[in-house]
DNA sequence: TTGTAAGCGTTATCAT
DNA sequence: ATGATAACGCTTACAA
C-alpha cells in the first residue's frame, strides 16, 4: 500500500506536508498543493484509516446492534443508519445479537476495542447492565433505536407504541369485536410493554373487561407467534377469540400459519391486525391490515442524533424522540361473525 | 480508555510483559501471568484494535458488500457472512451498493482504507474495471457471491444458475404450457445471463422455439418485475404466455402484484414459478412455486473459503464454487386452461 | 510556507 | 523471564 511517505517522495516534499495538502489545503502554497495532490492520485494513495484513528484519537467509526437482521424491520432501520453515517462520513459496524443478551455482550466488547465514537443499539433484555459493565460507555455517546433499555442518560428513538396499539385494537372494537386477543412480545421489552398497555387501554376505553387468558407470550419469533396463536384459538368457543392483535411481523407470520393450519379463514373466522409492514404483509391473501412503522425514519434519525451529538462535544442528556405509527386498513380485518 | 501502560503499572510490570501475558501467555512465568491477567481484567482492559491492527499490519477486518440489504437473499447471505467471520475471529463491514456502481466504487475506496484483510462482494455492472483501479485489490483476496464479474484470479461462490432455471421451466413444460415468459434480470449479471441460458436450454430440449417477444428485462428490481410483467401479458392472446418463469424474487413480488392489477388469477389464469425462497412466497395465495437458493450457505462457505485462503499465505488461483438449488413445487403453477 | 520530531497504543526485536 | 526500544502510518506542535 502506498503511504505518506510515497507520495512526499514523488512530490518532493515532506511527509507532513503531504498530510497538510490533503487534509487542511489551505495551510499550504497552491503551487505545492497541486504537486501534491497530483503525486497522491497518481499513485493511488489512500490514508490509512488506522493510523489515522491512532493519531487523532478518534475513528470515525459508529457500531450498530439490531437484535435481528433478518427481520424487514431491522434491515430496514440498518440501511437509515447507514445512509445517514455515509452522508457525514462515518462507517458503520453492524451486528446482530439475535435476541441473544450473550452475544450482544460479547459484541459490545469486540466494539469496543475497535474505538466507536458512538453506539446505536436495539437492546435486548439485559443491555442495562452489559452497558454499566463496559468501560467506554460513560464517554461515548448512545441511541437506543425501536426499544429502550431504561439506561441513566441514553438518547432514544422510538415509536408511538401506546397510541398505535391503541388504534388497532380500536379498530378492532369498532367492527364489532369483543373478544380480542393479543400476542405480544417478551414482558421485558419496552415495545411490548408499551403495546401490550395500548391494548389494554382500548379494551378499558370501551368498557371491555381484561381477560388475561386473551394474552400469549409469543417471544417476538415466528415459531413463538405460532405456538401462542394456536394456545388463543384453541380456547373454548365461548372464550375463543374473535379477533386478534399482534405485536410484531415475525410473530404475525406464525399467526397466519397457525390459523390456516386450524382451518380458519381470514378475516371470516378471525381477524387479524399486526405490527409493522411487511411485503408479505401486504401481498399475502387477504392484504393484512397493519400498524406500519417509520423503521427507515428511525434508523437515520438516530444516526443524525449520535452525529450531532459528536459534533457538540457536551454530553447532551438523555433525550428519548417518538415517531407516530400508521395504522393500514387493508382486508384481514371484518365484522365478527355472528353466531 | 484503559491501556497496556496503566495495566503495566498496576501489575507492576512492563507494557512489554503485560502485551505478552495477554498475547502469549507461555513466555511469561506463571506467577507473573496471573498478576497481569487479574489486573488486566479488574481495569477491564480491552486492547485498541486499531495501534494493534497498525502494528502487526493486520486489521481481522473483512468486507462486504452486497448489492440490496433490503432482499432476503442478501440479508441472509450477510448473516451467514457474518457468523462465519465471527467463528475466526474476524469482523465484517457491511456495504449495501444498490445495485448502483458508482457507490460501489466509493465504499470500495472507502472501504480500502481501513484495511480489510479480504473483500467479499455481489458484484455489479462495473465491478470488474473498478477492481483493476483498485491499488489494494491484487494483494489482497477477494470472493465473489451470487455472481461473478470475470475478474482474472477471484474466487466465487455461486448457485447452479443454469440447472435450476433449466428445471423450473422444465416443470412448466411438463404440466403443459408451451408459451413460457421470463423476466430476466439486467443482462450483464451474469445470474441473469445463466437463468436466461437455463430458460433457452428447457425450451430448446422440448422443440419449442424460443420467442425474444417473451424474455423482459425486470433489471432485478420489484418495479421492473411489474413493468416486464405488464408488457408480457398485455401482448395479444395468441402470443400471451400461459405461464411466467421470473428470474428473482422482487421481481416476482412486482410480478405478483402486475397479475392481480390485471384481474389475472394465480394459477388459473397464469402460473408463476420465481428464483429465491422467501417468507412472502410462503405465505401468499396460493404460496409460490420457487426455486430455492442455500443463501445462507453461500455466505457462510464464502467467508469459509477467504479465511482459510487468508490462512494459507499462498495466492492461491481463483475457483468456483457452486451450490446447488432446489426446486420448491407448491401451488403458483398448474396445466394451462384449455382454450 | 515548509520541515523536524514527537507521539497515538501496540508488538517484535534485541538485550539483560 | 523480563525490560528497553523501535516501529507501524499518520497528524500536529514547534522550529525554521
Amino acid at each position: 500500500m502506498i503511504k505518506i511517505a510515497d507520495v512526499a517522495r514523488a512530490a518532493q516534499v515532506s511527509p507532513s506536508t503531504v498530510s497538510r495538502a490533503l487534509t487542511k489545503p489551505d495551510l499550504v502554497a497552491p503551487e505545492t498543493r497541486e504537486r501534491v495532490l497530483q503525486a497522491a492520485r497518481q499513485l493511488g494513495y489512500q490514508p490509512n484509516k488506522l493510523a489515522r484513528g491512532l493519531r487523532k484519537q478518534q475513528s470515525r467509526l459508529l457500531g450498530l446492534i439490531v437484535s435481528d437482521i433478518l427481520a424487514p424491520f431491522h434491515a430496514t432501520l440498518a440501511k437509515g443508519v447507514q445512509d445517514a453515517a455515509e452522508k457525514h462520513g462515518y462507517m458503520v459496524f453492524l451486528f446482530n445479537s439475535d435476541e441473544q443478551p450473550e452475544k450482544e455482550a460479547r459484541y459490545l466488547q469486540e466494539l469496543q476495542s475497535h474505538w466507536p465514537e458512538g453506539l446505536l443499539i436495539v437492546p435486548t433484555a439485559k443491555t442495562r447492565q452489559h452497558l454499566r459493565n463496559l468501560r467506554s460507555a460513560g464517554s461515548m455517546p448512545i441511541i437506543e433505536l425501536d426499544r429502550t433499555s431504561g439506561t441513566p442518560g441514553v438518547h432514544a428513538v422510538l415509536v408511538e407504541n401506546v397510541l398505535g396499539a391503541r388504534e388497532a385494537v380500536e379498530h378492532l372494537i369498532s367492527l364489532g369485536h369483543r373478544r380480542i386477543g393479543m400476542v405480544t412480545g417478551e414482558p421485558v421489552i419496552t415495545t411490548a410493554q408499551e403495546r401490550l398497555e395500548g391494548y389494554r387501554q382500548a379494551l378499558k376505553a370501551a368498557g371491555i373487561a381484561l381477560d388475561e387468558r386473551l394474552v400469549a407470550n409469543g417471544y417476538h419469533k415466528e415459531e413463538g407467534g405460532y405456538a401462542a396463536t394456536l394456545q388463543l384459538l384453541r380456547l373454548p368457543a365461548p372464550e375463543r377469540p374473535t379477533a386478534l392483535f399482534v405485536g410484531n411481523s415475525e410473530m404475525a407470520a406464525g399467526a397466519v400459519q397457525a390459523i390456516r393450519d386450524l382451518g380458519l379463514r381470514i378475516p371470516e373466522d378471525i381477524s387479524l391486525v399486526s405490527f409493522d409492514d411487511t411485503r408479505w404483509a401486504q401481498l399475502m391473501e387477504p392484504a393484512l391490515t397493519v400498524v406500519a412503522q417509520p423503521a427507515y425514519e428511525i434508523g437515520y434519525l438516530a444516526c443524525e442524533t449520535l452525529v450531532s451529538l459528536l459534533r457538540q462535544k457536551a454530553p447532551a442528556e438523555g433525550r428519548i424522540l417518538r415517531l407516530k405509527t400508521r395504522l393500514l386498513i387493508r382486508h384481514s380485518t371484518a365484522r365478527p361473525r355472528e353466531d
